[in-house]
DNA sequence: CCCACTTTTGACGAATTCTTAAGGTTTCGC
DNA sequence: GCGAAACCTTAAGAATTCGTCAAAAGTGGG
């Protein structure tokens, strides 16, 4: 199989260097840089999800497409939530692994943080969380919505007529004043008094949190 | 189909918009940035495969998913190649997308927001921020409006009669003196005392920002 | 079916922004 | 220099925008 791929990815121009372990495709990697990485899960020393596992421990970005012959749905989640950045399942035809490869190295890898953070104010995307200052807080599903989005884009101000456009989708949503209705709600829980205000107004055009100056 | 996948992303805690069809995709992807695009190849007006296009040929390197029930080989080649960075096809669970997702969505290049700039005086267009000299300036809507029209003309004289048209898109505009007002309004607040004089009048025509040679 | 909670709406006051117009200043042709 | 046109500044009323509140409408659990 590693044969066969090599031999086809030099013949469309490649250079290709081969590991036949997990370990050999460690250290392979510590010598060289990639552009991309084709990695079969079943491997003998360390498997697959090891060998991306170590890989993106170490803060290696190189671009990844997985491969095996495994086609269970659990396996394939794995291996992208490891940091995996495509999956492909024998049996395949060539040219679609080269595409995937030309689809997979054609960006760089870049993390996106599981937490968004706005001075004290922390948004878990994973669990849900919400906290300032480290106190708990408890938000509505829309009011979360409209903090995630404002956190998101934190530092840009978010025009009104975007926000109620991304949180009530498209179709004749709300009207007007239920945004504001929504903000004043989120301040009163997310800028309490005596606390610094996050939540800025930009009057004519919409609202911003954080990263005001500079 | 996109409300389920509406409804099932948004309980994962995304924000969503959706379009249906492929031309107010395109119209919704001018209007935001998003973090990752869910593309169905079938849509009436133009299909997933003419998105792709036309938003690659823009420089959006917005990640995209493509989704579909067809199965060929030869259609995932394409997407993949006209500038796709996944694919997904029906039945698929809906797991499996969101790992796709998350995959997808982790590389993602952040392209800069443009920055206009002349001299020591910078606005930039997606935080709505304004520095001279390093200095922050707060303008209203139509001061912010009137000053991104000249330096997105930096150099050139613009008329009074296109300003007007262009800042008050209305047909029966405002008075003509409500343009002078504007003016002296901006440069209280961008030209102070002591500093070089930025917007320049060309009497009789209309006004510059940055410009000419001297 | 009721209750607790969330979402939405409409109204009102407060604050900001826009527009106009009047009077002052500069520029240009002669 | 002189006058006229163009432009600048300012102030004040008009218009818009925003925050808050209370109540109505919707939602889901028990």
């Amino acid at each position: 199989m590693a044969a066969l791929l090599e031999k086809g990815l030099r013949a469309e121009g490649h250079s290709v260097v081969t590991a036949h372990t997990g370990v050999n495709a460690l250290e392979a990697m510590q010598t060289w840089k990639f552009d991309a990485i084709v990695l079969d899960i079943m491997l003998p020393k360390l498997d697959g999800f090891g060998v991306v596992r170590r890989l993106r421990e170490r803060r290696d970005q190189t671009p990844i497409l997985m491969l095996t012959a495994r086609d269970a749905p659990a396996d394939k989640v794995k291996g992208l939530d490891l940091g995996a950045d495509d999956y492909l399942t024998k049996p395949f035809l060539f040219d679609e692994l080269l595409a995937r490869l030309r689809a997979v190295s054609r960006r760089g890898a870049i993390p996106r943080p599981a937490i968004l953070r706005v001075a004290d104010l922390t948004l878990d995307l994973a669990t849900h969380q919400i906290s300032r200052n480290g106190q708990p807080i408890e938000l509505t599903r829309t009011e979360f919505a409209l903090l995630e989005l404002l956190m998101r884009n934190a530092g840009r101000v978010l025009e009104r007529d975007a926000i109620i456009a991304a949180i009530w989708n498209t179709a004749e949503s709300v009207e007007d004043g239920t945004l504001n209705a929504f903000i004043s709600l989120l301040r009163q829980k997310i800028d309490r008094k005596g606390e610094v205000q996050l939540i800025e107004t930009v009057r004519g055009i919409g609202y911003r949190i954080g990263g005001g100056v500079k």
